[in-house]
DNA sequence: GCCAACGTTGGC
DNA sequence: GCCAACGTTGGC
């Protein structure tokens, strides 16, 4: 089992939204970055834990837990030309975008970027690396531990 | 709105 | 395959 930190803009879809959503879980639809693709596509599994993380809004930082219910597959959006996350390139017989379905475990307290990079402990999080843009970033098992227990019980 | 950092595109 | 130009992300 694998930890992941997954970003998502609150405007567009918030924990509280996930919290809504059905219980079956809900597609993690639009990623259109490669690397991000990949770990959904070749490593993410079924039951795999995940931050899941504010982004591009007043208080950026960690909001709530969720998990991995589906193994990777097509992403809708890529085909549809009135989605913003369309791609032209992309068929049916040859997809290029794929997505996981995410379930609600919980909300969290805002854990903010600042906090996060307070505790030396989390100094190698790839989400605090310098110019990182990855909307989905692994999350090593002890900082994943370090979090949950330590900072927010 | 600014801008650093990074990814993608396309001409050559 | 190089690399300049352009686009996007995302914190501030």
């Amino acid at each position: 089992m694998r930890y992941w930190l997954m970003k998502s803009e609150p405007d567009e879809f918030s924990i509280d939204d996930l919290a809504r959503a059905p219980r079956r879980g809900s597609p993690w639809f639009g990623v259109r970055n490669y690397q991000a693709r990949n770990f959904m596509r070749d490593q993410m599994q079924v039951g795999d834990q995940v931050l899941f993380y504010h982004s591009s809004c007043a208080e950026p930082g960690i909001a709530g837990l969720a998990e991995v219910c589906t193994a990777a597959y097509p992403d809708e959006t890529q085909f549809d030309p009135k989605s913003k996350y369309y791609d032209a390139k992309a068929t049916r017989d040859n997809p290029r975008w794929v997505n996981v379905d995410v379930r609600f475990v919980g909300k969290t307290r805002l854990l903010g970027l600042a906090e996060l990079r307070q505790h030396q402990e989390l100094a190698g999080m790839r989400l605090l690396a310098r110019g990182n843009r990855l909307s989905i970033t692994p999350v090593d098992p002890r900082e994943w531990k370090f979090i949950t227990t330590k900072l927010l019980k």
